[in-house]
DNA sequence: GCTGAGACCGAATTTTATTCGGTATGTGTT
DNA sequence: AACACATACCGAATAAAATTCGGTCTCAGC
């Protein structure tokens, strides 16, 4: 599937205006609300678009601590990147979860309701390979720049 | 504000599905759709839903490299973190930035169109402090597990 | 020049959002 | 206990949006 100018503006539209109405969304991009809406269904189904999201101001919603996890496996074996990713997966409040190269095997984002609750998911996670896995935690003080949507413009050349 | 039963089901159900219809989830909470939409209402005027995303199959939407990224000040000053953190926002490429505290001062997420393309912005973040700051890259390999909302079932007592 | 596919538009229809008046509930006051 | 106020709910009426569908245009391939 080839994007056009038209596609990629829904897109980077659609990305930051979920809950934008497909008529303002039609009128934006010059398009009918009736072609519009084929285009974002085609999109879709194609699965360039994924699922819809709200943020969350979670500090406004309840107390919780949030932390960024490094990982380091001691036995690099496919095996052992797997254990640790289903250990990872089964947990909801591991919420982001990366393999990478470099120093590091994973980058983890986990978000409990406390210090007591971490300290027992980090636990848990240390056990699933016991003495095999290397796991730094790091607080996280401040949210410089939450996610917000990929820099589309930045990544699509001639838009 | 306090959270009822109903406007904490609100949240975890628009958390994953911005784009459900409100009368959907006026059915779904147990609601009529007149009162289900002004408590919608309320919580956004409070801010404890913000904005509404799509999410993006960037893969399938043009090439890209993702990069996560440690950064250590050696100048802890205040002043050091203002700049670093100014820098940051200003890059679209950083797509996500905390501050922590443990062996780092930083993390970022960055997504550019090329490794070429993310030399730059890695030299621009170096140039910014410059001899004073420490920046490790790890390209990501793999996406184990994308941010998909907060585990508010976890989060909350008594659910 | 003909034909079929794809994309568009606009009008008609269905569904949804939104507004508004009226009612119940609960709290604090007299 | 009776009152007054605030809050939240519901249902009906209205406005707006989504969705469907037939018809037109364009273009590539034959």
């Amino acid at each position: 599937m080839q994007l056009d100018k038209i596609s990629r503006k829904i897109l980077s539209t659609l990305q930051q205006e979920a809950r934008i109405t497909n008529q303002e969304l039609a009128d934006r991009v010059g398009l009918s609300p009736s072609s519009c809406l084929n285009r974002v269904r085609k999109l879709e189904e194609a699965g360039l678009i994924g699922p819809y999201l709200s943020t969350l101001n979670l500090p406004k919603i309840c107390r919780s601590v949030e932390v960024i996890v490094t990982v380091s496996l001691k036995d690099q074996s496919t095996d052992a990147f797997r254990t640790f990713q289903q250990a990872a997966q089964s947990h909801p409040e591991v919420v982001e979860c990366y393999t990478v190269s470099g120093t590091f095997d994973f980058f983890l984002r986990i978000v409990a309701p406390d210090m007591m609750r971490y300290n027992e998911i980090n636990d848990q996670l240390l056990d699933v390979l016991p003495g095999m896995v290397n796991i730094s935690s790091h607080v996280v003080l401040t949210t410089v720049k939450p996610f917000r949507g990929y820099p589309l413009d930045e990544l699509i050349d001639g838009e």
